[in-house]
RNA sequence: GCCGGAGUGGCGGAACUGGUAGACGCGCCGGACUCAAAAUCCGGUUCUGGCGACAGAGUGUGGGUUCGAGUCCCACCUCCGGCACCA
């Protein structure tokens, strides 16, 4: 029997049907038992899984099955991100509805997700683009706009002139309409918008509370948030010479330096600012009018692209505005490095303290005072550090936080202005002028507005048998579908044709997990799953989408669906696949990308690699560096070949052995191997054992020394492996440990009784210290070692301290911080002790005889350094 | 520009709390088995000198703190990621 062979599709197959019989990932609430809610950010049902899904789901699992076998009550769900523009693009290109393309590859990938063998409760799959999960979230928003947390205003998107179609962004390629070619323009149109900056506080204060969650994700979030705080106050219009406006108009600014304001020199308006049409003068006019309409015609990377210390381009209005602080007018100018979205959509302009003023002022002739004294010798431009403030009045002296708060508290005596705080972060706009996505559940009346479409007519069902061409959406293109009536007055009335953002459902599927059937959006049961204890995806969605379902979460919570603040307690970014690339130059100049599978590596001696050649042809290919894949690059490998060849165990194995999970996963073909002979060479000596026959107690009393060390071992090994799995996340030494364990057992002679009885329990923990990477294979193992239940919900082993004492302890002899002996001690001996045993050694003798000892610093059990001079 | 992360053998990576640098895997070298090859098993593998015992050097660069630094401090270089006219 020992010589029978590893048959990974046959272990797995058998082990999968054990856990779909026995039920065996099916989550029950069971109050009073400690929960662990594990979860991976759900795909979308693109067609297949790549190397990124498996290393992400094998992480989930591998930290789901732990904590199942630690006797936790475990939830991990899975599910679908179901709607989403690649269904249009695939609908175009296979003739077929976006629908049926999706749900096709839903029950594919479900298959592969079954093959790889995840713990998975599948009762509670969750696909976003069905009524039953999208009808809450449409009421959700109908709510939200009822207490005003939705909203509508004019928003700019992509328009194809030709196709007469909104595009995405990723739909935009160089400027122009990927189907059409043709130039896109700019558009303004009424969108939904969800006031998610009504929480911009609270989801920059949870940040500080979410210690589980890696610094890089807040600090992202931080800076998206962009909180600053300064003043905001006013400025009488006015001319040249300081007379008031007839109008008695004035404009707002928000500064974060109050106290820079004697060094105002000139002030800006955005050029979308409403007020410019009305204080331009007459000669003004013409270049102003001419500067706004380039502005507005400008692209985002046009505006921007005259960023860094170029020319700052702007106009003057010909208006001024009075300076409350020197009493002083100052020129108004129109820029566009102003901002109309964020803070008033004008700035008081002080060149001497802030760099674009700076140059603004350079290259329009413009004044320069600074109010802050750079240090002596400073020969820069705009100073923006510390230190006293000159040329200010009252404030001269004072260093700069002290002058801010001052100048802060004379606006609000004034009555100018007032302390203010300023966020980066902007409200999200949900509206998306596609097919293929949740109906917006609203009712446009010519005579009462824009209504939420009446609860008990939800939801609003997106019809998916349809004939999709890509150019208009389908529910655009159907008047039928559009027709409605009036909630409010009973009149003719029109339907909202756009659908959410899908950023919408994936704020909140974690909860519906939670209870997939519920007869509301969430019930009871969300409060005893939630928060989620580990959750897990990549790093790439760290502002987006993990801002906005804790957003989301906040207005589940002050619905008073969820008692929890945040969703998730610990995040988890796992790092991406990638893989060499290879490439040669095609005649056209072009470079064709070659899959990593079909090139060899031509190595030296010392096995560094010298060149790569083609298999087919025999011929170099140039290497192009280490590169996510990528369908571009051509180095992507389908995780279904690799399944069919290695078997999953292989594939989870590898996909978590070579690097941390944070970190990204160099794909070697050779490291796959090893990852394969490493489970074949368990099998066969854990079948070989078992060959051996029934074994006697463990007599651990009994053991001699050699035992006793491989005892240890194994006790160690246990800790360790426990300790990474669940505190450091770090699989691959857990699996280099467990390697290590399984080479020592390899070794050790087990021909005596007691020593196969050690032996035992070492196969016995290794089996299930693997168990959650590679469950499979551990099943079966585990059961021909006669191991008690099923493996997935087998005990955790635990480390028995007392198998861990060791009975002698190598000390490291340094002398004068340079290793040169290595002693062995029993453990806890004193310094007098080992320092006598180390002069002892003919090599320690040698550097310290003839010289004086200073100094001996012991760190017991582990280093003796003795000191000479 | 600002903010984050990282630089360690031929390669991926270990070294968690300042205490044996290079665990584990890959690759490579040697051996066993074989007619042979593959597979498997055993041994070796940071560099330099030495038959060896050993000795010297070594964690991006240059300084520093310390009995002792991959780890801490200062300055710099390179790479990766995010944000980027946010007043």
């Amino acid at each position: 029997m020992a010589n029978q062979p590893y048959n990974p599709a046959e272990v797995e197959a058998r082990a999968i049907d054990k856990w779909e019989r026995q039920e065996a990932f099916r989550a029950v609430e069971q109050p009073g038992v400690e929960k662990f809610y594990c979860l991976c950010m759900l795909p979308y049902p693109s067609g297949a899984l790549h190397m990124g899904h498996v290393r992400n789901y094998t992480i989930g699992d591998v930290i789901s099955r732990y904590h199942r076998m630690c006797g936790r009550n475990v939830l991990q769900p899975m599910g679908w991100d179901a709607f989403g523009l690649p269904a249009e693009n695939a609908a175009i290109k296979h003739d077929t509805a976006p629908a049926r393309w999706t749900y096709q590859n839903i029950e594919h990938m479900r298959g592969q997700l079954k093959r790889l063998g995840f713990a998975y409760d599948w009762s509670r799959e969750v696909t976003t683009c069905r009524p039953e999960y999208y009808r809450w979230e449409q009421l959700m928003f109908t709510r939200l706009m009822r207490n005003g947390k939705a909203y509508r205003k004019d928003a700019e998107v992509n328009w194809d002139p030709v196709d007469q179609t909104v595009l995405a962004n990723e739909q935009v390629v160089d400027g122009r309409g990927w189907r059409s070619g043709a130039v896109v323009e700019r558009k303004s149109i009424p969108q939904w918008f969800l006031k998610i900056t009504d929480y911009a506080e609270e989801l920059l204060q949870g940040l500080d509370e979410l210690a589980g969650w890696p610094e890089a994700v807040k600090t992202m979030q931080r800076n998206w948030i962009g909180r600053s705080e300064g003043a905001e106050f006013e400025m009488q219009v006015c001319d040249a010479a300081g007379a008031p406006d007839p109008g008695g108009r004035a404009v707002r600014v928000f500064t974060t330096r109050p106290d820079t304001s004697f060094g105002m020199t000139y002030a800006v308006l955005a050029p979308e600012h409403p007020l410019v049409e009305e204080i331009t003068t007459a000669e003004r006019r013409a270049e102003v009018e001419r500067f706004v309409a380039q502005a507005r015609e400008a692209t985002e990377e046009d505006r921007l692209a005259v960023e860094g210390g170029l020319e700052k381009r702007g106009v003057s209005t010909g208006a001024y505005l009075f300076n409350p602080f020197t009493r002083k007018p100052v020129p108004l100018y129109l820029a566009d490095y102003v901002l109309m979205g964020y803070g008033t959509g004008a700035i008081m302009a002080v060149p001497g303290q802030d760099q674009r003023d700076w140059d603004f002022a350079n290259s329009h002739g413009l004044p320069i005072i600074r109010t802050v004294a750079p240090p002596d010798g400073w020969e820069g431009e705009a100073w923006v550090e510390d230190g006293p403030a000159i040329n200010s009045e009252w404030l001269n002296g004072l260093e700069v936080a002290v002058a801010k708060e001052k100048a802060t508290q004379w606006l609000v005596e004034q009555r100018i202005g007032e302390r203010k705080v300023n966020y980066r972060l902007r409200d999200w706009g949900v509206s998306r002028q596609r097919y293929w996505g949740c109906p917006i559940p609203v009712i446009y009346c010519a005579a009462c507005g824009a209504l939420p479409v009446p609860e008990d007519e939800l939801p609003v069902v997106l019809p998916e048998d349809v004939t999709f061409m890509g150019v208009r959406s389908p529910i655009k293109a159907d008047p039928e579908w559009r027709k409605t009536t009036c909630p409010e007055c009973g009149g003719p009335a029109e339907r909202e044709t756009d659908t959410f953002d899908t950023f919408m459902e994936s704020s909140w599927y974690y909860a519906r997990y939670c209870c997939p059937d519920a007869d509301s959006q969430l019930d009871e049961r969300a409060d005893y799953w939630l928060p989620i204890d580990q959750y897990i995806g990549g790093i790439e969605h760290a502002i987006l989408h993990l801002m906005y379902f804790r957003f989301y979460h906040k207005l589940m919570r002050d619905a008073g669906m969820v008692a929890s603040d945040e969703p998730a307690t610990r995040l988890l970014c796992q790092g991406m696949v990638v893989a060499d690339t290879f490439c040669r130059e095609e005649d056209d100049g072009k470079l064709h990308w070659f899959n990593p599978a079909d090139v060899e590596v031509e190595r030296d001696a010392k096995g560094g690699p010298v060149a790569a050649i083609l298999r087919e042809d025999g011929e170099p290919v140039s290497f192009g560096g280490v590169e996510k894949m990528s369908k571009s690059k051509n180095n992507g490998i389908d995780p279904r070949v690799l399944v069919e060849r290695y078997g999953a165990d292989t594939v989870r194995l590898f996909s978590v052995s070579d690097s941390p999970p944070h970190q990204s996963l160099e794909w070697s073909e050779s490291g796959v191997e090893g990852a394969s002979r490493f489970l074949r060479r368990v099998w066969s000596q854990v079948l070989a054992h078992v060959d051996g026959g029934p074994c006697e107690a463990l007599d651990a009393g009994a053991l001699d020394a050699g035992q006793r060390e491989m005892r240890r071992l194994v006790h160690d090994a246990i800790a360790k492996v426990s300790d990474d799995i669940s505190r450091r996340y770090t699989f691959n030494t857990a699996i280099a440990a467990i390697m290590e364990l399984t080479n020592h057992l390899a070794r050790f002679d087990d021909s005596h009784p007691q020593s196969r009885a050690v032996v035992r329990e070492a196969w016995l923990a290794v089996v299930r210290l693997i168990a959650p990477i590679t469950p499979h294979i551990c099943e079966e193992l585990w059961s021909r070692l006669g191991g008690a239940g099923p493996a997935y919900c087998a005990d955790w082993p635990v480390a028995d301290e007392a198998a861990r004492e060791r009975q002698q302890v190598t000390l490291v002899v340094q002398v004068n911080g340079k290793l040169r002996a290595r002693i062995e001690l029993e453990p806890g001996a004193g310094q007098e002790q080992a320092l006598e045993q180390a002069l002892a050694v003919e090599n320690i003798k040698r550097h310290v005889d003839g010289k004086t000892i200073r100094k001996v610093i012991h760190v017991p059990d582990r280093l003796l350094n003795i000191v000479v001079a």
